[in-house]
DNA sequence: GTTGAGAACTTGTCTGAACAAGTTGGCCCC
DNA sequence: GGGGCCAACTTGTTCAGACAAGTTCTCAAC
């Protein structure tokens, strides 16, 4: 946080969080800004073009930035994190691996990977919950240079993603998911206790690092009853899109 | 599409798709570009931006752009548009309207759309295929504002996105989606043509304005066997976020 | 060959200025 | 009171330059 625009952004975060601009209230000009932070007006539109892309504030050349909402997405460590993400809300995050092996790559893994077809690949069943109770079935796929990294992680580690970043500096920088609805097998059903049959949120993944290196793919179910996914967007900004089964 | 930034970023998004910079290689730096395209360096760096939040490309400080990926994620109008989305696919949309009348607005209505309870509000009844076969049911709820534009419109028309356009030139900017999976009810089962208790991927969304003045919102139930989502995030730009049942 | 220091390169940040394009509010006239 | 026009305001776009910070490559020393 060093960057004098991302501590402007903050700042204007927060003076919305509190309610110092109100929803639908009308931001102070660019250039009264730049004035207040003794900045330039470029650097005052670096900060609310982040706040723009979240979809803070919406924009309109000729008029006034307007609040549009107070609550601010999550960030994308909130996301790749299921313990960060429930320490955010006040809950408990539990995890517990089922089973845990070494299996040559499939084709489907090589492509997703990047990897050599038949490459050693680590294979984790994980189950998640809040406050004990389960709510996600997680089968992950870690790439052969990370999994020596994985596979002393006790198996109850809260946090897979802090381990990784403390054994070893890893980030997780981007991510692709794919969604879906599925029914529960009789195995989904009897981890996450629900009836089989019932509809599942499934989410399929792929983190990579900041170079753009697949590091992980894993098909997560969640119990719809308990997790949802919401995504924001705009003309400007568009991370959503729809896709037809292949 | 003036502005010589969008220009720019256009040319450099079709030279990835026709594989001119293949993935994984790097792009010429910024003032390469520059001078390419008798710019300043200012400008290449907003056209580069757009496509690092596509994540098209990564970047680090230092080091050259890397392209990640080639094919490019759907406009905001793509995903807002049925019909435009089928078109870009080459498939024919077709539409139907089951039911279409006014109702009261419920108090969860006029918080999304921001009106009194007890405004009359149009809901519609709407199923979706691609070439004939049924993959959505819209259930959608019009604001008092716009309805009289939705009334009139014929029951099997393509595309409504586009008559309110032609006819109010309304634009949609802003959408918020919630994503998660639900059993298919006997309506559902009924009009999507599967089973009852089928899982189906349900987005809840909400579609706004420029100025951030809500729309419509509305309870889209997509056959998960045919259509699914896909988010693209990253480090700097996340737009998806998990969320715990109310 | 390997290592380490350093130069060259590249992206990130910021400034100050200018003009274009769109919005808003007030004033005048009818 | 209503309508229309204009001036003031505000955001969008672009430029040229400067320095900071991180990466990559080269080359000399060991």
């Amino acid at each position: 946080m060093a960057a004098r625009h991302e501590e402007i952004a903050d700042e204007l975060r927060r003076a919305i969080d509190r309610e110092e601009y109100t929803v639908g209230s009308r931001l102070p000009a660019e250039t009264d800004l730049a004035a207040h932070y003794g900045v330039s007006r470029g650097t005052v539109r670096q900060a609310v073009a982040a706040l723009t892309a979240e979809g803070l504030i919406g924009s309109r050349q000729g008029a006034r930035r307007v609040v549009l909402a107070s609550r601010r997405s999550q960030s994308f460590a909130e996301l790749r994190s299921f313990a960060q993400w429930a320490r955010a809300m006040g809950r408990e995050a539990t995890g517990q691996v089922i089973a845990q092996e070494y299996r040559p790559a499939t084709a489907e893994d090589a492509v997703r990977l990047q990897l050599r077809a038949g490459t050693p690949v680590l294979h984790v069943l994980r189950v998640r919950g809040l406050d004990g109770e389960p709510v996600l079935l997680e089968r992950t796929v870690y790439a052969d240079w990370i999994s020596p990294a994985v596979e002393p992680i006790e198996p109850d580690c809260p946090s897979v993603t802090q381990r990784l970043y403390d054994d070893t500096g890893l980030v997780f920088a981007y991510g692709e998911h794919v969604i879906d609805a599925v029914a529960a097998g009789a195995q989904d059903a009897d981890l996450l206790s629900v009836r089989r049959t019932s509809p599942l949120l499934r989410v399929r993944r792929v983190t990579t690092t900041r170079e753009g290196r697949p590091v992980e793919w894993s098909d997560d179910r969640y119990r719809s009853d308990a997790v949802s996914f919401s995504v924001h967007n705009s003309m400007d900004n568009n991370a959503l899109a729809r896709k037809t089964a292949e």
